[in-house]
DNA sequence: GTCTGGCACTCGCGTGCGAAGAGTGCCAGG
DNA sequence: CCTGGCACTCTTCGCACGCGAGTGCCAGAC
């Protein structure tokens, strides 16, 4: 087990390479924070902390900079959470507090985000499957022609064509959007499928195809997770991230245009807290050099969808899990609000 | 006025420069393309393209680039746009025939013109003000808590609260739904105000104070312009940019994140054709080294968004015109069939 | 044992110089 | 008006050199 001072000094490398950006040595090290020792009594300890794969330096001769597995030692052990600031609190809640519907929520909160941390900021839209319905609507646009429109408790609309197999009478319609209101609303969504199961036999024969049909694109709707989808901002961070351009940017804007990439990243964080991946703790390679720092958020003690950022590995960890954690909780009370 | 041969020389300097992004000399010219003279005449010829401003050196000494100016005018008087090739244009026709929602649309058409073009590719909304109206639909939440949706022709979907100033009954929501359908359904937006004026007169006093809220709520949503959406894609293009990368990419970045600088961009265009501005033709200082290439679409005859793609200033300009101009095309004809 | 100061060693990085190459401008002749 | 020739300008590249930061190791002190 590694001692309580050489855990010190991998937290001052780690702190110092994420300020300077340069990798570190021991000189500058034992004058930036007193640790009471001497230059070579760290150059002993960084040998040891080396060889367990905490840190590894560029060329021969230079100074050290954090591994993956460093970062990951910092994170768990040796850094905490930094709380937000009061006033950082207020100006959190004012920003998200003017948002007139669910888009403006979203949009705000990656802004907000990417500002406070600096970095890329993902904010997945409510999930579906996960929240509850607030009202079923059915339009008659033709003769044979429904629309379905789907509102949840959270404010977000789904609509949907229905191409009847039958003309569905306008009686038959107002029937049928009773019957399913009084069954769906205020149910989750997860419930739906079993509480209109039988819906189509209270109907008559003629009718039944298109009760079909319609149950059939609503629980279509219900389920398609494929229709969950998120906000990306403050890319223009990406340039911040290192002096070796391209050749990291690239992969990275690419896996953000991955819609796919991005909500399985983000789905694989089970943990109930803020979850931190580093660099290639990532599944997708394009990230291999990033860190994603995200969490649940949500209205009630559930969480709807995920938030976070993405940024270099040589990120300010407990300030951004600070931000993440902060926005995630007054989003939630927002969507309580609405 | 420049000679035939002068705009021949300037029309082989675009291309060469476009195709191997390195200044280019008066031998290598010569070489390439057979202008049936020495290199000795093109350096004249340079020489006199220079004194006008049409391209220029980066250094004493080196080939010559073209200026904004020089691109200006190999657009507008040398080069036509390059059609597409069939199986291009049955690749695009199938890429957009899959879509099932306007969203799925608009997402397609991004990613079709991002990598037609390999560039950034940016696609508005189809506009509210400017399409019409196919329902509109009254739903009670509450006793004095309405939910208007509005539904265009192109599919979009708008949804506001209402909160009443007064209990409104089941029957005179009816009454309000049934008339407002049949006066705005199918009418242009721009028309709605004029047609609706008069309405909270055909309703009891009591009703009257909520008829007028709807109505101003209906007409707020109408008119709200920064409610002009659009989408953006192909970022990780950006790295094609050159080698002098950081500089350039972040002021792009960030004027992409401003959807109203990229909406005023696209405005600006008011050319029926396609619409190309040349670096510091760009209002936005951001963008002072990219061009626009941006064209409107729409299901008729009129144009209801733009769609179009930022690359830098060398490009391949017939190339990317005929893209953006076909993508247009056959995006108009999609949303005409739904 | 653990820490410390000293010392030799390794490399990356910036600098200066010289040669090569590409491209230009200008001029005299066809 | 076009062409070939020629001198000139600059950039780029390779290379040698020296500096400085940082390391590893060792002998000695606490």
């Amino acid at each position: 087990m590694l001692s309580e001072r050489r855990l010190q000094v991998l937290r001052a490398i780690v702190q110092d390479y994420v300020g300077t950006e340069e990798p570190v040595g021991s000189k500058a090290l034992t004058e930036r924070h007193n640790l009471g020792v001497s230059p070579a009594t760290v150059r002993n300890d960084m040998a040891a902390l080396e060889d367990e794969g905490f840190i590894a330096q560029p060329h021969t001769s230079a100074g050290r900079i954090p591994t993956d597995k460093g970062y990951r030692l910092f994170v768990d052990k040796l850094a905490g959470v930094k709380p937000m600031s009061p006033p950082e609190r207020r100006a959190i809640q004012n920003f998200l507090e003017g948002a007139v519907d669910l888009d403006d929520v979203v949009a705000r909160t990656v802004r907000l985000l990417a500002q406070l941390t600096r970095q890329v900021a993902v904010v997945q839209y409510p999930s579906l499957t996960r929240s509850t319905v607030r009202h079923v609507e059915l339009l008659s646009l033709a003769p044979a022609r429904l629309m379905l429109v789907l509102i949840t408790d959270t404010g977000r609309v789904e609509q949907r064509m229905v191409d009847c197999p039958a003309p569905f009478g306008e009686s038959s319609l107002a029937d049928l959007r009773a019957r399913l209101n009084s069954r769906v609303a205020g149910r989750r969504f997860s419930d739906v499928p079993s509480l209109v199961e039988d819906l189509p036999e209270a109907f008559e024969a003629d009718d039944r195809g298109t009760v079909s049909t319609v149950l059939s694109t609503l629980l279509e709707t219900l389920v398609e997770e494929n229709e969950e989808r998120l906000m990306i901002g403050g890319t223009a961070n990406l340039t911040r991230f290192g002096h070796d351009f391209p050749l990291v940017i690239r992969p990275v804007l690419e896996a953000l245009e991955e819609q796919v990439v991005l909500l399985k990243l983000l789905g694989e964080a089970k943990d109930p807290g803020v979850t931190v991946r580093i660099g290639h703790e990532n599944a997708h390679e394009g990230l291999n050099s990033t860190s994603v720092v995200s969490v649940g958020y949500g209205s009630g003690g559930e969480a709807l969808a995920k938030l976070g950022v993405v940024g270099p590995t040589r990120m300010d960890y407990p300030g951004t899990m600070g931000a993440v954690r902060a926005v995630a909780r007054y989003v939630g009370q927002i969507l309580a609000e609405s």
